[in-house]
RNA sequence: GCUCCCGUCGUCCAGCGGUCUAGGACAUCGCCCUUUCAAGGCGGAAACCGGGGUUCAAACCCCCGCGGGAGCGCCA
């Protein structure tokens, strides 16, 4: 049995890179008919919060992206927040402690910082042999230590010997032997650090292929040791690469927009999220672009994530954005773009329902029109103000054609037997004829006069939707 | 500095030794449709980081450079 997981640490919002990771987890576990689990990685703190935890589960949830274990649900190799395991993490790390394998250290931290400058001064690499550290396990020292009630921390006793790591999507990794020295696994405070907690978590909730982000790539060398030493069963491992800024350099919030949340609230829909998050490292076999959630779970591999890191483009997910909008009905539309209308106060929340007609048409007007949610009260905006258009933009009604099919425009609407768009659209093509006034400039100096602006929804719909009055209204005062 | 990863159009990906005069998508440019803009349709321009090998044959394999990224914490 499959058994992927995402472990988030909460100290913020859910990142796109986290998000993308989720994903890849979820999309493999379920192709294999396999299990989703989710970690609470909070043993940092400082930084965790309980706010933090619950919006990642929220915007997870807001994705689509459905776990089988976690912390709200429980499971079977429970708990799944890392700060109710912590007698789990103490018990394994003195096992290893026992078997000679790790060791309590009796150095300050301030001394460690020493050894530390030093080791960079002389262009070495910084790391801590054994030796070097058990030259502070002295009696006086573990005195001292009992004495302020201090206790040691455990550091793991890395073999200076080569691992090799076969990674399902980097290959075959060669880490040299002596590259790296003894390592912290559990604090004086009691609390596991993460390389040591993630072994064990992984290991006790038999955790089959580990898929995260490639910043762990080098971390793998000290997981590997662990294994090793506890003699537990490797998990398949796969690193799939960084999402970067449009600067190349690791994405973050000085590239804009990067927590889901922001994108939820700019009006992206979590299929078009999902579905362009899938594309940046992975393709479908017949190179398909937008693809369901289904039919990605049915083509999903490991052996199709690229290994190259991918810029984040927010041009083409703008695009996909716009395709998924033009695909919902418009009922879908406005069931989602409510709450970006109701933000804009043109329609208060309990007059929804009786405006309902009219939002229907309005959104399948402003449907194409669109890329975000958010934009949905700019196009609206006409409907519910009086924009008045400057008379420069209107200068073209100097023309004696123009002003002249205005005016017979005014008077066939204000004489038109009903308001039905067919009606206005015979009127309008009417008057064009009529007056043989060139289509161009007459269409664009009608949009202007009637919403002020040079782009929007298709005329006619704009016509009608604004109602006899106010286009009588719009036209009757322009200077023609 | 050390270790590891990565290197195909501006961007994301396809390519897994011959089918590559290198394919798709976004963006870009042009045309068509149309009721302006948009949406849609059609078409164009646009790339194998450099150098050595291996091979009858290399974008694909190997080595060296160069460039980018990550890790080296009692952060995760």
């Amino acid at each position: 049995m499959v058994r992927v997981r995402f472990a988030p640490s909460p100290t913020g919002f859910l990142h796109v890179g986290g998000a993308r990771t989720a994903l890849f987890n979820y999309l493999f576990a379920k192709n294999q008919n396999g299990v989703f689990v989710l970690r609470i990685e909070d043993t940092d703190l400082e930084r965790s919060t309980l706010e933090s935890e619950q919006s990642l589960l929220r915007t997870m949830k807001w994705l689509g992206l459905h776990w089988d274990e976690g912390p709200d649900i429980g499971g079977p190799k429970g708990p799944y927040r890392q700060s109710e395991r912590l007698d789990i993490y103490r018990r394994m790390a003195y096992a290893l402690v026992e078997k000679g394998k790790a060791y309590e250290a009796y150095v300050l931290p301030e001394e460690l910082e020493a050894m530390r400058g030093k080791m960079l001064e002389n262009k070495e690499s910084p790391r801590y042999s054994h030796e070097t550290i058990a030259q502070y396990d002295t009696p006086e020292r573990r005195q001292e230590f009992a004495q302020k009630g201090w206790s040691p921390v455990v550091y793991f006793k890395m073999p200076q010997k080569e691992y090799v790591l076969n990674d399902r999507i980097k290959g075959r990794v060669v880490f040299k032997g002596g590259t790296t020295g003894d390592f912290v696994i559990f604090r004086s405070t009691g609390i596991p650090v993460y390389n040591f907690a993630v072994v064990v978590d992984d290991a006790l909730m038999e955790i089959t292929h580990v898929i995260r982000g490639d910043d762990h790539l080098t971390n793998t060398l000290r997981q590997l040791a662990l294994y090793e030493a506890y003699q537990m069963p490797l998990p398949e491992f796969a690193h799939v690469s960084m999402i970067l800024g449009p600067d190349g350099s690791r994405l973050s919030k000085r590239h804009g927009a990067t927590a889901v949340e922001n994108f939820r609230e700019m009006g992206y829909l979590p299929e078009s999220l999902i579905n362009y998050l899938a594309l940046l490292g992975w393709s479908h076999p017949q190179e398909n672009e937008i693809c369901a959630l289904n039919e990605m779970i049915r083509a999903f591999s490991l052996e199709r994530v690229s290994s190259n890191p991918a810029i984040f483009d927010s041009g083409k997910l703008l695009w996909m954005n716009g395709m998924y909008i033009r695909q919902l009905t418009p009922e879908a539309l406005l069931e989602k773009a409510v709450p970006f209308i109701i933000e804009t106060g043109y329609i208060a929340p309990e007059n929804v329902d009786v405006n309902k007609k009219w939002l229907l048409e309005a959104m399948k007007a402003i449907q194409n029109g669109i890329h975000q949610l958010d934009e949905v009260g700019e196009l609206l905006s006409p409907f519910f103000t009086d924009p008045i258009p400057t008379a420069e933009a209107l200068r073209s009604l100097e023309d004696d054609r123009l002003s002249a099919a205005f005016k017979l425009l005014y008077e066939r609407f204000d004489s038109i037997p009903s308001w039905e768009i067919n009606e206005i659209i015979s009127v309008i093509k009417a008057v064009v004829k009529d007056t043989k006034v060139n289509p161009k400039p007459f269409y664009h100096t009608l949009r202007l006069a009637l919403t002020a602006r040079d782009t929007g929804p298709e005329l006619v719909h704009v016509v009608h939707l604004l109602g006899r009055n106010k286009v009588l209204n719009r036209l009757g005062r322009l200077e023609v």
